[in-house]
RNA sequence: GUGCCCAUAGUUUAAUGGAUAGAACACUAGCCUUCUAAGCUGGAUAUGUAGGUUCGAUUCCUACUGGGCACACCA
């Protein structure tokens, strides 16, 4: 308990970063430096840590190279500094290496799993909203980067000290059901149900969608069917609700493949009757209008346009569901936050929601997060022309492809074992793709470069792992003679060994430049770059043979870089194999 | 028409206004009788155009070009 406790403070090098934050202002005599300001040198010769003394020579009138040079002439070392070095305009810092290697790799191994994490959020009460699929509709790709960012983020909150919830909203009464339905008895009732029910349902929209634009005539049957639905009753109703379960199942079955949790899913069909009830209410304060027939929020004064809620015939808009669940998340929920993961297309849509929000009284704080969206390399993706890749053909494919991928690295695994590691691999792999590049890009899926294993991938992360479990297990009929208990860290002098505990020391900080930012990317960029590290390490250094000593303060030092690269894949949802 | 996003190597991309623009893929030359070659080492190639702010701009501002998206009855 007492180890989980010490890593919610300040990380080992951030002390370090204020120590010296506060010597420079003790010359300077004024509080103007933060930890902050010192960085990282983009070259590891330079030094360890780097204070850019621009700003300081602003304030005190010199130039940038005279600051640093008086600075590294007034500047106390401590034990942990060794030297300064000034090269031109930075004052570099050059640390204790054996000291710093202590102090970093203890602190890893003795936090484990909760080295990295902080206190930033103050239990904050935050709830995060993603995977926001259709019933009786594809879950495809565009789906896939939605839920992947979303849970990662929801991951990443939490591990800044917010208390997340992770929930879903599932559009579950659309126009887009009653096509589904209506198509599913003109053309499919008579056959034999399928395996795979909810990704059948997304064939059969596809179908719907060309028949109707082939005969227009049919769309009243649809309108029917629709009414029918919404007055819950009737074979209509009764074959929604059963094919409505057949979506939520196949959600359900993609959910356990990803490993991903909802602590709660919200559904359209539950919350729009409320929804029209505050319609009406809010139509009789005359905060909503009545105009060319339909019934909006103008919003044209904060330049925001219109909100639609309900259609001239009176049929509900998006919103009108939207409004009653926003608001018991605050009510019933009592969050402090609320952040919606939807793609970018929806920006005008969220800004009009929080406005029409804010000016009801909630004050509190609502954030579209919002990313672009996945296309294919023929272009746009789309559930109504079939124009998409589900995520159940991607997951097929991708597995067929890792199965082949072990089999000829292990012919001695049994089929049990090759399907579990392939799994692993391919969930890594897809959820890896989509968080790694920022939110703000889109991306054009290419399946070929997307089922890679090699490279910037989860792949080469677990991969790395496998190779310290493997020398971690080679050496236990190594050291066997060994009784030594005691690991003294400072036979750690290799350049590379120190490069390693640099990269090693700086988790903790990019797990909050994640949080603040919202930003996976930021870890998949770190982990990839510690994996390089490291696996160049393992090809200049040999851990195993050489003397005891170095060799269990080596082997501390991987079990340090194992457990850093786990703790940040746990954060993107990937798990890591034994071995592979 | 108005607003939002994007533009970096052949391709996919990285860089709170700071040190030599960093990777991956592809291409190419090497490295398995040393701990897993899904790995490592070496090699060529990049900031759309024109201005501005700044000691310093890939980053900020303006205009332009090119691409994408959203803007009243789709969700």
């Amino acid at each position: 308990m007492k180890n989980k406790a010490t890593s919610f403070e300040r990380s080992q090098i951030e002390k370090i970063k204020q120590s010296i934050a506060e010597a420079i202002n003790k010359i300077v005599k004024k509080d103007i430096v933060k930890a902050t300001n010192l960085i990282y040198p983009p070259n590891q010769n330079f030094g360890d840590l780097s204070l850019p003394c621009f700003e300081l020579a602003k304030e005190f009138k010199k130039t940038s190279v005279e600051m640093a040079e008086f600075l590294t002439s007034k500047i106390k070392l401590d034990n942990i500094i060794l030297t300064t070095k000034v090269i031109g305009p930075y004052l570099n810092f050059i640390l204790d290496k054996s000291k710093l290697a202590t102090i970093i790799i203890e602190e890893i191994l003795s936090a484990e799993q909760s080295y990295g994490l902080n206190n930033l959020g103050n239990k904050e009460k935050v709830m995060i909203e993603y995977s926001n699929a259709n019933t009786h509709k594809e879950y495809h790709v565009g789906h896939l980067r939605n839920i992947c960012y979303g849970d990662a983020v929801a991951k990443i909150l939490l591990a800044n000290g917010y208390k997340v919830s992770s929930v879903s909203y599932i559009n579950d009464f659309g126009i887009h059901v009653a096509k589904t339905i209506w198509a599913y008895q003109s053309f499919y009732e008579k056959e034999k149900e399928p395996i795979n029910k909810g990704y059948f349902l997304g064939k059969v929209y596809v179908r719907a969608c060309e028949e109707l634009e082939k005969n227009k005539e049919d769309k009243s049957a649809v309108g029917l069917i629709m009414k029918n639905i919404e007055s819950r009753q009737g074979i209509d109703y009764q074959l929604w609700k059963e094919t409505r379960q057949w979506s939520i199942d196949g959600f359900d079955k993609i959910y356990q493949k990803l490993k991903i949790k909802f602590d709660q899913i919200f559904y359209e069909s539950e919350y729009i009757d409320n929804g029209l009830d505050m319609v009406v209410k809010l139509y009789q304060k005359f905060f909503l209008i009545k105009s060319e027939g339909a019934v909006i929020a103008d919003l044209e004064k904060f330049n925001l346009g219109v909100l639609l809620f309900l259609r001239s015939d009176g049929t509900a808009l998006y919103p009108v569901a939207d409004l009653p669940l926003a608001i018991e998340k605050f009510k019933k929920y009592k969050i402090n936050k609320s952040i919606y993961v939807v793609d970018a297309r929806q920006s005008l849509y969220f800004k009009q929601l929080f406005k029409v929000l804010e000016l009801l009284g909630f004050k509190q704080e609502m954030k579209h997060l919002s990313y672009e969206f996945v296309k294919l390399p023929e272009g746009m993706m789309s559930s109504r022309t079939g124009n998409v890749i589900t995520f159940d053909d991607l997951y097929l494919q991708a597995l067929e492809k890792a199965l082949l991928e072990i089999k000829k690295r292990h012919q001695d695994w049994n089929d049990e074992k090759i399907k579990l590691v392939a799994k692993k691999i391919v969930i890594g792999v897809l959820k890896f793709e989509m968080i790694k590049v920022s939110a703000d890009k889109v991306i054009t899926f290419d399946i070929e470069q997307a089922l890679r294993f090699d490279g910037f991938t989860s792949t080469y992360l677990q991969y790395t792992v496998a190779r310290i479990n493997s020398i971690m297990s080679k050496s236990k009929v190594e050291s066997r003679k060994s009784k030594k208990s005691e690991v003294v860290l400072d036979n750690l002098k290799d350049i590379k060994e120190h490069f390693l505990i640099i990269k090693l020391a700086k988790y903790p900080e990019i797990i909050k430049i994640a949080g603040e930012n919202y930003d996976p990317s930021e870890i998949a960029k770190y982990l990839f770059e510690l994996a390089q590290e490291f696996n160049d390490y393992y090809h200049s250094v040999q851990i195993l043979k050489t003397e005891e000593e170095i060799m269990q303060a080596r082997l501390a030092l991987i079990m340090a870089v194992k457990q850093v690269v786990m703790n940040g894949l746990e954060l993107l949802g990937i798990e890591v194999v034994e071995e592979m």
